[in-house]
RNA sequence: GGGCGGUUACCCAAGUGGCCAAAGGGGACUGACUGUAAAUCAGUUGUCAGAAGACUUCGGAGGUUCGAAUCCUUCACCGCCCA
């Protein structure tokens, strides 16, 4: 792929906030390449993560991506694991305090963490570090360098610091160093370009770069890949909302989520997580605009691409030929899990005892509402004996079969 | 340490003695329409009961009252102001 082609390719998707400074990057990235291809040389590439949990979703995934795509192109890729900068906590995206994690829960994050990174990366390419090799090791005297290179003004006029201190609450001076933290790790891995959320552009845009080039490195290029929004299709995905799409689901909830996705942020998912070239996308974005493809069946090539990444691709079919069956032929799906009826049961204990409903009352409403069916049937009473076995199902997508 | 304000259901928020299982909004759920999209429309959203109704809930505990989310005491937490 020719130089062109890959700054295509690495910009795709990236969020700065300001046209001007991403196509500076887009240059500076341009130009690092071709030295890198003049000098026979990979560029060293890194992403840093945050080990504070080990659930990961789709938004996780996203830096991943891009540090695939440099893999793939050649480049020498690191994963780094944030076990030194987690002692502080990045105070990026929270407007109050982060909690210190214990060593242990660090630990068992950080390897379930790369465990699941290599859904997406290629473990034979990728180099693993931890920074608290050298972020804890740092003397006084580095403290004292690394932090004469900031203002005080720096800090509180970033929007989050600013946030806090406007409503008074606490801002703790070790806060402060998560950035330099940041920025000393571009310099002990010399690092060309970094790869993080546009979250992250104070980080390595501002702090990194400055960093290196106190210690007479050449500042690193920022790449920083967008939000990813959650199923809601507006806010950015996230467990605690409830928006997300675990990488650990099964093919059919992933695949369903997929589907349930807004039309409008299907491209930022095909930019964003898809291993789709720039040219593949712009040829959908075309067909979604001239209406030469329906909307739905690109979603479904979404949804097939994605459930592949994490499963494989027989997966994905799987997935797919049950969706058809579901939701377009409203046939149930193949592998429905079993309900073993007893003697006396009636409909609501049915309900009840298999988990489609939380409580009686639930139920009941369920059933006034004629939101259940037996065999495509809607039933209306619950009081009464389940009637015969057969596929019960609750809504649109709780099924049972009830034999 | 002193003064004031707050704590209500999944979230925000109204309610200041009975008409309160508690307005309104968001979210969620069900149905219609569809492409399990969006938008729209109708409905539901404490528990138990077929229904009438009963029971539990308004930060915790205790009290006043025929009756409390609402009044009093006390404890906890949060916010603002003063020192």
């Amino acid at each position: 792929m020719g130089i062109d082609e890959q700054v295509e390719l690495f910009m795709q998707g990236t969020e700065y906030g300001d046209p001007d400074l991403q196509k500076a990057m887009g240059l500076e990235l341009r130009q690092r390449l071709t030295e890198a291809q003049r000098e026979k040389r990979p560029l060293r590439v890194y992403g840093g993560f945050d080990p504070r949990t080990s659930d990961l979703h789709l938004g996780h995934t996203i830096p991943m991506r891009k540090l695939r795509q440099f893999q793939e192109m050649g480049h020498d890729v690191t994963f780094l694991v944030g076990t030194g900068t987690s002692m502080v906590g990045d105070p990026s995206d929270k407007d109050k305090l982060r909690s210190v994690l214990s060593k242990e829960e660090t630990e068992h994050n950080a390897r379930t963490y790369a465990e699941q990174a290599f859904y997406i990366l290629d473990r034979e390419k990728t180099h693993i570090r931890f920074n608290h090799e050298w972020l804890l090791d740092l003397k006084m005297a580095d403290l004292i360098k690394l932090g004469s290179a900031f203002t005080l003004q720096q800090f509180i006029s970033r929007e989050n610091f600013k946030l806090r201190w406007d409503k008074g609450s606490p801002i703790f001076l070790h806060e402060t160093f998560y950035a330099l933290m940041q920025g000393y790790d571009a310099v002990a891995m010399h690092t060309d370009v970094q790869v993080g959320g546009s979250d992250q552009l104070f980080n390595i845009l501002t702090a990194g770069r400055k960093v290196q080039e106190m210690y007479g490195q050449r500042p690193q290029v920022g790449i920083l890949t967008g939000i990813l929004p959650g199923t809601d299709g507006v806010v950015r995905m996230s467990k605690s909302i409830g928006n997300h799409i675990p990488i650990l689901a099964d093919p059919d909830d992933m695949y369903g989520k997929v589907m349930s996705l807004p039309d409008s942020v299907m491209l930022i998912f095909f930019k964003l997580v898809t291993r789709f070239t720039p040219p593949q996308i712009e040829l959908i974005e075309k067909a979604l605009a001239d209406g030469s493809r329906h909307p739905r069946d690109i979603k479904m090539e979404l949804a097939r691409e994605i459930v592949t990444i994490f499963h494989d691709e027989a997966a994905a079919a799987g997935a797919e030929s049950n969706f058809r069956r579901v939701f377009q032929e409203k046939e149930s799906p193949r592998d429905i899990e079993e309900f073993s009826l007893e003697s006396g049961q009636t409909v609501l204990d049915v309900i009840l005892k298999a988990g489609l409903a939380n409580s009686r009352s639930v139920a009941r409403r369920l059933l006034e509402q004629r939101g259940v069916r037996l065999d495509g049937e809607v039933i209306e009473r619950g009081d009464l004996l389940f009637p015969h076995p057969g596929i019960l199902q609750v809504g649109k997508r709780r099924f049972i079969r009830v034999k």
